[in-house]
DNA sequence: GCGACAG
DNA sequence: ATCTTGTCGC
């Protein structure tokens, strides 16, 4: 599907893993470099409360563009190799986020991630792990801060944004994606602008902090989750 | 050395 | 990430 070293995935520890992001946030793509957006998914996992070594359910759910009709999402059930670590939530659940990729009957135009993109310490969210080796064009999406600091004042009216920066770059935009609620932080994760991501993205949020195909991706593999657990 | 720390 | 129902307010 795509050639890549298997260390990418299964690095032997910590300190390789580090290289591996920093070697993917080498070849990551951070300019525009996407065809027709005719299908667009959204990716996440569940699990189950407080545990961070048991399985982990992967789902990937599409929508048709335009018009944002929801179609049949996959998904699948898998128990990572490492526990969540800060810094290293890629090498988690990257190979169940392909897994359920891989259900689709074809790859799609745009990806969005659960999670930072470019927004982390070398440059390599689960965004752009994901992105890079699925060679899917990715936006990242997360709820909380990793790295950096916002720069300036965040306004109240949706649409609102200001610069995250960590070491002087700008690496997300916090966006107000809906009034009186927290901003998220749009990253880019491959081959997706930073100004590219935050249209899409306040595209995609109907009325809702988090946009459409993520809640989708998250009741798909919540659903997943509740089926797993009745069946054992 | 100390604090911070996506999901 | 997830446990949990209703309830209060913009």
């Amino acid at each position: 599907m795509n050639g890549f070293p298997s260390h990418w995935l299964n690095p032997p520890g910590l300190k390789a893993a580090s290289q591996v992001q920093r070697e993917i946030a080498e070849i990551t793509e951070c300019d525009d470099r996407i065809g027709p957006v005719r299908r667009i998914v959204g990716v996440d996992t569940s699990m189950k409360w407080r545990d961070s070594r048991g399985p982990i359910h992967a789902a990937a759910a599409p929508i048709s563009w335009p018009g944002g009709a929801a179609e049949i999402a996959a998904s699948v059930t898998l128990v990572p190799d490492i526990p969540y670590v800060p810094g290293y939530l890629g090498f988690r659940e990257t190979p169940a986020i392909l897994a359920a990729l891989a259900l689709l009957d074809a790859p799609p135009d745009l990806m969005l991630v659960d999670g930072h993109g470019r927004s982390h310490p070398r440059r390599c969210g689960i965004a752009t792990h994901v992105g890079v080796l699925a060679g899917v064009p990715t936006i990242g999406c997360a709820k909380t801060i990793l790295c950096g600091r916002i720069e300036g004042e965040l306004g109240a009216a949706r649409g609102s944004r200001a610069p995250l920066v960590d070491r002087g770059e700008i690496v997300a935009v916090a966006l107000r994606t809906r009034e009186r609620a927290a901003p998220i932080y749009v990253s880019t994760g491959h081959r997706v602008s930073l100004e590219t991501a935050v249209e899409w993205v306040l595209k995609l949020c109907d009325g809702r902090r988090l946009p459409l195909p993520i809640r989708l991706a998250h009741d798909a593999a919540n659903a997943a989750r509740r089926v797993a657990e009745a069946a054992q």
